[in-house]
DNA sequence: CAAAAGTTGACTAATTTACTCGGTTATGTA
DNA sequence: TACATAACCGAGTAAATTAGTCAACTTTTG
């Protein structure tokens, strides 16, 4: 027995703040380049934790950096086009194949015993999380209501909330 | 920000080796009470932690026991019955409700953005989970095929890979 | 050139996981 | 009634992972 029975998705805080950060981004991408330090405030994320999770976006092609005064992090692709599975991958890549690999023969010991249901279920949680794209997202009703209300509160209290 | 973010689904290796342990009980359930130490020998998991996942899968009333010699473990409901969710819940207990409570209004903060995707998800997976039983995996082919492999291992070699 | 941003890599604290160990209690069989 | 077998129980721990910090650097705008 050793720690090999891993599954391909992981689900962890890491991804879900990163799928926050970018809605955040697709929120606003219409007026320029957003600043980190915005989406920060915004959605109370460390901004150093930011960087490093806009840094894996980026290399995966998720979002463009612009340096600078006014500079900030735009996405590269439509919003259409960004999964939430592609987001969570970028951050939390292992996706681990475990050693079984894709559909290979684990060893002649148990594992592949409930090999296939574990497969299955990581298949029903990779189609639904490639059926949701920011876009979606970014038409629902509570998205846009919550959306209005983090403006409302960075806007008033921006300087005295910015700790 | 905190380590609130938590879903409910709580999918560890643990929680796939009681599983595949429990499995393998509903495998043998026929032949009279199954003894951990071979559960253990099949499945190639150590007897201590076996002892510690079916503790808690009989506090939840999942397997009865039967202790002294010939005792072992028995199903305590028909195998129709017993959902993979169950046996998951019963080790992995916490599934976590996360301070958003059920459909409870969290904080003014950010939270709420991407709330209901991952509820959604959860919801997805646990209809999955909440949809098999272990009377079909017991049915399933590879499994059947899995099992006989192990029978043979055990028959065979049992004396000398016992260590 | 100064300030605003992103870029990078190393480092760390806390938590969780996946176990082990030692000893106890119950029960069937000789 | 002794003994062997098996479940029971609680405490403890090592490794891994997560979540996050820090410090120093680079690029760009005004």
């Amino acid at each position: 027995m050793r720690n090999d029975l891993r599954n391909k998705m992981k689900l962890t805080t890491k991804g879900r703040y990163a799928v926050t950060a970018i809605l955040d981004l697709a929120l606003h991408d219409s007026q320029g380049p957003v600043a980190l330090a915005d989406i920060s405030r915004r959605q109370d994320i460390s901004l150093p934790y930011l960087e490093q999770l806009f840094n894996k976006l980026r290399r995966h092609g998720l979002v463009e950096s612009a340096r600078g005064p006014g500079g900030g992090y735009r996405l590269a692709l439509a919003a259409g086009e960004v999964t939430i599975a592609r987001v969570i991958f970028a951050v939390d890549e292992p996706m681990d194949v475990t050693r079984c690999g894709g559909q290979q023969n684990c060893q002649g010991r148990a594992r592949c015993l409930t090999h296939d249901l574990w497969m299955e279920l990581n298949l029903h949680v990779s189609e639904f999380l490639n059926g949701v794209t920011l876009a979606d997202l970014v038409q629902r009703h509570n998205v846009k209501r919550v959306a209005r209300r983090q403006e409302f509160v960075v806007a008033g209290l921006q300087p005295a909330a910015a700790r």
